[in-house]
RNA sequence: GGUGCCGUAGCUCAGAUGGUAGAGCAAUGGACUGAAAAUCCAUGUGUCGGCAGUUCGAUUCUUCCCGGCACCA
């Protein structure tokens, strides 16, 4: 008889409430908690991204929380690949339904529906194309990019530099046209997949993240983003509430004003998320 | 009670000697194939406090009313 896998993944908004749901539901289901946040993954980073509290962890075992140097590189990819053994690793041990959680967007689709095997990018070369970025914009690098794979080009936005880049790293690196490696495939999982979108109300929502920034710095994240100064420049610290605070540290507005940006910005990301999951129709709704 | 000032977008305010209005902040919609808490694109949402008058036309001028503030009693 075959046995049952189900991945119940809970998702929604920063601040809405997930941790909480997401313990309870795995205690009731006798699930480990399996995180998919692309910023709860890195170590030394616990306030400022709102990481479980030691009793919430010791409530049921997590995975994915704070295992990653902060100065290590890590990628969609990367986090599809480790999750996704995990799991057929916790599957086979004998688990039925496991709970995943997290809001990262797109980490959670490449679990879902997995990335193509695209090119590896070439930090070198990256670095090298962000200067000549930084030097005469995007144009001329969208240029290049139109000569060598003209499909992308004309499916990308090509105002956005991150993209132009990444698609133009693709070719010079393989040395064929980045598009060539897109197949659009879904990937065949050996599990269902079930998830649970949690919302609130947008003013309540806002209400929570406002009041959760407040709590952070109450509880230092002054001294924790002080204390990561040295790896400002690593991607793990490209992160709301992070860059906010460096920037306070370097003088450059007081922190009242750092606090509202905080604030303002995890809105904006708050939103974001809805318009990602709006467009997803197998997310089950349930308003908190 | 009297006098003066104010009432315009969610907030702070600007404005037109009469032709139904615009800044900042906030907000909203969207995109997304290895940085994704990243990156990028788009958008003004308004009975101009209320009733009436003058006028071809009033948010603008006038009367009155309502609300707020200040000062004088």
């Amino acid at each position: 008889m075959p046995m049952s896998r189900r991945l119940l993944i809970i998702l929604g908004p920063t601040a809405v409430g997930k941790t909480d749901y997401s313990i309870s539901k795995a205690l009731e289901l006798g699930s480990p908690v399996i995180s998919c946040d692309s910023r709860q993954l890195f170590m030394n980073m616990s306030i400022g991204t709102a990481v479980p509290d030691a009793s919430q962890l010791s409530a049921v075992k997590h995975y994915f929380i704070q295992t990653i140097p902060v100065d290590q590189a890590y990628t969609a990819g990367d986090y599809e690949r480790d999750a996704i053994a995990l799991v057929e690793k916790l599957f086979d041990e004998g688990h039925e339904t496991l709970v995943m959680t997290g809001g990262s967007m797109f980490y959670i689709d490449a679990v879902c529906n997995g990335l193509d095997d695209l090119p590896d990018g070439d930090p070198v070369l990256r670095a090298e194309l962000w200067a000549r970025a930084a030097e005469g914009g995007v144009a001329p690098l969208a240029e290049e990019l139109k000569s060598l794979d003209p499909l992308t080009y004309s499916q990308i936005d090509t105002q956005n530099t991150q993209r132009v880049i990444r698609a133009l790293e693709g070719c010079l690196v393989s040395g064929k046209p980045f598009s060539a490696f897109k197949t659009g495939a879904r990937r065949q999982r050996s599990f269902e997949i079930e998830k649970i979108g949690l919302n609130r109300s947008r003013e309540e929502l806002y209400e929570r993240i406002d009041g959760r920034v407040l709590n952070m710095l109450d509880a230092g994240l002054v001294e924790e983003v002080r204390s990561l100064l040295p790896y400002r420049g690593c991607q793990a610290l490209q992160t709301v509430g992070y860059r906010e605070i460096f920037d306070y540290l370097d003088e450059k507005y007081p922190l009242e004003e750092a606090v509202r940006l905080i604030q303002r910005n995890t809105r904006h990301y708050a939103k974001r998320q809805l318009t990602w999951w709006r467009r997803d129709p197998s997310i089950k709704w349930l308003d908190l």
